[in-house]
DNA sequence: CGTCGTATCATTGTATACAATGATACGAGA
DNA sequence: TCTCGTATCATTGTATACAATGATACGACG
């Protein structure tokens, strides 16, 4: 328990199933596939060596997400996330996260306790060692396991979905300048989860969601996706 | 504007596209297909006169949605939705509908305030008749309004996934006794937010989520379930 | 009698063939 | 020149064929 190789990406979850879905969902929001692009199943097909049938299978999943919208019998066009999605998807993540920390007060267990703990350990850890990359996947870890103890599978189903929605952002936010800061208001969380205090709880994690996205607004939210969307000149087709 | 056509359900909204998707969900969700059953996709297209193809892509999309668990190389489960999962929900969506009604009161339209208006006046109308079934397509619809109204695509994506999914259940309960009261706190909000007052209208959708959730617990949510999956008892294949 | 290994089969995963649809280009007629 | 109609083509929608996987049943062996 506890394993916390940061090599390994989530990607080899998604092993077999589910990799075709993941890999057009990682290019939508790296900017690989531009905002309005028009996405043509061969196309796409080809990119990830595949036929049609699975791609189609994703353009479905991926416009219930909201990442792309189809229309029938026309194509599939990205959608993309803007900046003003990403504020909404942190405010709301701010009542969720809120709730979750509540209702994890409530139900969480001893392992997943100890486990928070020693997160929070290790990312002091990291934090002064300036080790970003492993700090980011500990401050995932940290949101996941709060997720997981909520006893929540509506509610964990909802915050996995923004919380990957907005990794990638997040994650380079991050590791400019708050990863320490983050770190400190993970602790009081789950101190306050340990002493059973839920009403504590839940609003330190709110608050800890304001913080997250305030910092990302001061740092420049804009300037992230304009480089993100330069950083590969995709060659196009025709 | 204002369409409150009440025999044409919203199926007709996915008259092509999707069709397939909507009778199967509609399916879990009404209970032809009971909890953990066993979906094959060759019998479920039988059953809606179509191939494979189509029915895998309704199962990737049912699965994101949380109706059913694919396991790969294997089978896809029905999942279903417990009376927690309801609990849980509607103790969401009262976080959330009041966060939509704080929004609305900043972004909404003359024309979307006109039909919350008319909504409200045509609901009155409705309860003193007893026409139970439009009430209850005019309850669905205000929540739509506000969803609309709020302009953020995120929330309303959301809401409007969590809305779907208890609608069954709640058109019932509406029906026995409810349905007056009900718009009596929409007829508060429509006014907290045409007055301005986004604090106020944040209050009133949450407590209006919150009473619907406790009128249903009081008329029984468990027996509304029994009844539901005893409705129709699909003859088995094998 | 129990356990392991193998053959068989049902079912899912993927590719491909064909049908249906919508967009575009071109040409005839005013 | 403009407009309308038609032919053509690219692309999506659906069905089906084949491959891969996992479950089951059965029999050999201990």
């Amino acid at each position: 328990m506890g394993n916390y190789n940061v090599k390994e990406e989530v990607t080899d979850k998604y092993s077999l199933r589910g990799r075709v879905f993941h890999r057009i969902r990682e290019n939508i929001l790296n900017g690989t596939y531009k905002e309005h692009e028009e996405l043509k199943e061969v196309t796409v097909g080809e990119e990830l060596g595949v036929s049609r049938t699975p791609v189609r299978e994703a353009f479905r999943q991926l416009e219930l997400e909201g990442l792309i919208q189809i229309i029938p019998n026309k194509g599939a066009y990205v959608t993309g996330i803007t900046e003003k999605d990403v504020k909404d998807i942190y405010i709301i993540r701010s009542l969720l996260e809120g709730l979750c920390a509540r209702w994890a007060t409530e139900n969480i267990t001893k392992e997943q306790l100890d486990e928070m703990e020693e997160n929070v350990y290790l990312a002091s850890f990291y934090a002064e060692k300036g080790h970003m990359e492993q700090l980011a996947q500990l401050d995932n870890r940290f949101h996941e396991i709060m997720y997981e103890a909520c006893n929540s599978k509506m509610l964990e189903h909802q915050l996995k979905d923004f919380h990957e929605y907005v990794l990638r952002v997040r994650k380079k936010t991050l590791a400019t300048s708050r990863g320490n800061a983050s770190n400190k208001e993970h602790e009081q969380i789950m101190l306050a989860i340990k002493a059973g205090d839920g009403e504590l709880a839940q609003e330190l994690a709110h608050t800890h969601m304001i913080n997250a996205y305030e910092n990302m607004v001061k740092n420049g939210l804009h300037e992230v996706y304009q480089k993100e969307n330069l950083e590969l000149e995709r060659e196009n087709k025709k």
